[in-house]
DNA sequence: TCCATATATTCGATTATAAGGATGTATAAT
DNA sequence: ATTATACATCCTTATAATCGAATATATGGA
C-alpha cells in the first residue's frame, strides 16, 4: 500500500515521468538522460534518486557510469505502471520525440553508450502483463 | 500526457488513493466517505475536488447529495490505474477495512444510501482491461 | 599523484501541497 | 420563514517538493 503510494508520487513529476519513458526503452547512465531531455545533470541526478528511493529504478555502476533500469515486481502499483509505460509510449509526441533522440544519440555514438552485452533489459517481455487486442498495443513496434 | 500526469498527481496522496479505492465499490456521496475514513468534510470535500479537476471522478447531483465516480476513459494512465485499483483492492489489508466499513455502513441503513437503481457502476467491467490468468484476479471476489 | 569525467549532494530561494477551521450555498423539511 | 443537512470554498499555517548553482565524491587514465 504505501509502496503504491510511493509509486505514484514518484510519477507525479513530469521530469520523472518521461525517465521512466527513456528507462523502457533499455538501461541509461545520467548522461544519456540528461543529454536527451536536455537538462542540467543535477536534476537529472536528483530525480534518478527519488525515482531509486521510491522502489521504481535500480542501478549498476560500469566504472564510471552508473545505470538505472526500471526495477520489477516491487509493489503491485509498479506492475501496472509499467505496463501503462510500455502501452503509452507509442502515443505520446514528447516521448515519441524522447526516443527518438535516444535513438538518434546512441546511433552517433556520441555520448556514453553501454557495452551491448550489458545494457539491454528485455522490457518488451513486460507486455505479457497485458492481454491480448489491447487498445494500446505494444505489437508491431520496433 | 498531461492528463497522464494529472492522474499521478491526484493518486499521489494516501487519502486521495483510498478514496479512489472505495469508488471502485459503486458511486458515494461525500458523507459516506467521510464517515468511512473517519476523516471531516472539509478535507473529503478538498480531495474530492482535486480528483475531479484532474479528472478522474465524475459527479451527479441527486437532491441533497452529490455522487461521486470513477471517471472512464479521460485518459491513458487512468485507465490503468482504473485495472489497478480493481486489482489490488484485495490486497492491501486497510483497503480490505475501508471497503468492508463501506459495506457495513450501506446495510446498516445509518448513513444516507444511494437509491440502488442509480447507485451501482458496473465497476467489474473494468476487469475485462486485463487479460486471463493475472496475479491479482478479481475473479473469486463477491 | 594529478587531472578529467561522471555522478551525487548540498544550499538557499521559490513554489506547491495539505490540513484545520470558519464560512458560504443549495436543498429539503417543518 | 426558519432550521437542519450536505457539500463547497476560503484563509491561514505548516510541510514538502523543485530548481539553479555550486560543491563534493568516485573512477580511470596520464
Amino acid at each position: 500500500m504505501d509502496e503504491d503510494l510511493a509509486v505514484f508520487k514518484a510519477c507525479s513529476d513530469a521530469t520523472r515521468l518521461r525517465i521512466l519513458f527513456l528507462l523502457t526503452e533499455r538501461e541509461l547512465c545520467v548522461c544519456e538522460i540528461m543529454t536527451v531531455l536536455d537538462m542540467p545533470q543535477g536534476k537529472i541526478s536528483r530525480h534518478l534518486a527519488v525515482l531509486k528511493q521510491y522502489g521504481l529504478l535500480t542501478d549498476r555502476r560500469d566504472g564510471v557510469w552508473i545505470y538505472y533500469a526500471l526495477a520489477r515486481d516491487t509493489s503491485i502499483a509498479l506492475k501496472y505502471v509499467t505496463v501503462y509505460l510500455v502501452s503509452a509510449r507509442q502515443v505520446h509526441d514528447r516521448i515519441l520525440a524522447d526516443l527518438d533522440r535516444l535513438r538518434g544519440l546512441a546511433s552517433q555514438g556520441r555520448i556514453c553508450v553501454p557495452h551491448p552485452s550489458l545494457a539491454r533489459l528485455q522490457m518488451d517481455d513486460r507486455e505479457d502483463t497485458l492481454g491480448p487486442g489491447q487498445p494500446f498495443s505494444v505489437r508491431g513496434e520496433q
